[in-house]
DNA sequence: GACGACAACGAACGCTCGTGCTATTTTTTA
DNA sequence: TAAAAAATAGCACGAGCGTTCGTTGTCGTC
């Protein structure tokens, strides 16, 4: 990796967990040279612009998303257990990997009205998650782990909804039973996925 | 109403809507005043900083939301039309009230690594919130609508968790089927809650 | 008709923002 | 090891930020 690469992935790097805290907007290229000891135009040069710096904060922290999440995720075997774990996991994204919590649930609020390229990036990496998550469920369909009459889409949508609601419990309002809760909520939704359907009586 | 506070109520109105589209941080003096022919100065007169700006803001947004969301529903009867109720007004804020959305689902994740002033208002109005959900579900219980195994908590993070889903959904992936969704997702929730506990078989 | 309270204005402050140039240093290549 | 290329520094810019200050206009009250 020549100094050039190297330095603009630590730049990425510290870009990544500092915007998780401050937001992407909050980014700051006088901030990031001050924190990395590097000039300010010796740091721009890496990027042509904040707009395209925001950009590959979000690729770079797609990438750390899909390592810590997806990947090990995947190892498990098709059905409910690869839909737990990517639960699990992704619970666990957002618990500690990067400083601030999840940086894609606060640039999802931060820039819902704000259209541009930063956005649409945006878009297609949740896009690209919610298609994964659908998929997942789709799979524990076919292996009969969960009923036929399943929505994946709305399972998906519901679990999303779900670590939306811990993050928020978690770190706006300090709930300590966040994750109990999360985690219960979800269990639910696992019973009936199972279950969908059967008479009741 | 004295002159004063007119224009303060005006500079309010306008903030609020302004706020919900570009965050509490994306909101300037100087947009506001030229917004609403006024010089920065006369404008930033009637509060003594910006962040009072930002907690009045908050404020004026809380007022609106009691009275779009939170007293219209505690007109229903107690028990599940309340809840019902509630939620339904709840989406209806999320859909039209504010142009960029739920205020303060935006304000949630911005402020969520940042403490000051600005944020305690928020976590306390949004605690507020939490609390009115929890009882009007504990009502639900009293009048039997629900089982008694139900966690009001509980249920009502979940029913905050939709919401956010729904959000996301909506304004920031463009799902035509944002609203069909939460709705399917919230009647599940109250299926469950009626039914809980019973020997399924 | 003078007075004081209130509301709004204009100009300026120090500061930080993103961005553009031109050197200079460091790394890579031949 | 010399030349070429890449990486970084230094400096300046225009614009916008929140904020302060002194002034002006506009009232209702004595």
């Amino acid at each position: 990796m020549s100094k050039g690469e190297q330095t603009r992935t630590a730049i990425l790097e510290h870009a990544t967990r500092l915007a998780s805290q401050v937001g992407l907007e909050g980014l700051t290229i006088g901030r990031l040279a001050q924190d990395l000891d590097l000039s300010k135009s010796g740091l721009f040069a890496h990027f042509q612009s904040k707009e395209a710096l925001e950009i590959q904060v979000l690729e770079h922290a797609r990438e750390i998303f899909v390592e810590a999440v997806i990947a090990p995720a995947l190892k498990q075997p098709r059905g409910e257990a690869r839909v737990r774990a990517l639960m699990d996991r992704w619970i666990e994204w957002g618990k500690g990997i990067l400083p601030g919590g999840c940086i894609f649930a606060a640039a999802s609020f931060e820039l819902d009205g704000r259209p541009g390229p930063v956005r649409d990036a945006l878009v297609h990496s949740q896009t690209d998650w919610m298609d994964t998550l659908t998929q997942a469920v789709r799979i524990a369909i076919e292996t009969k782990d969960f009923s036929a009459d399943v929505d994946p889409r709305q399972l998906a949508y519901e679990m999303y909804s779900l670590v939306l609601g811990f993050h928020h419990a978690r770190h706006l309002l300090s709930d300590p039973q966040a994750e109990a809760r999360v985690r219960r909520a979800f269990d639910k939704l696992l019973n009936d996925a199972r279950r969908r359907g059967r008479k009741p009586s």
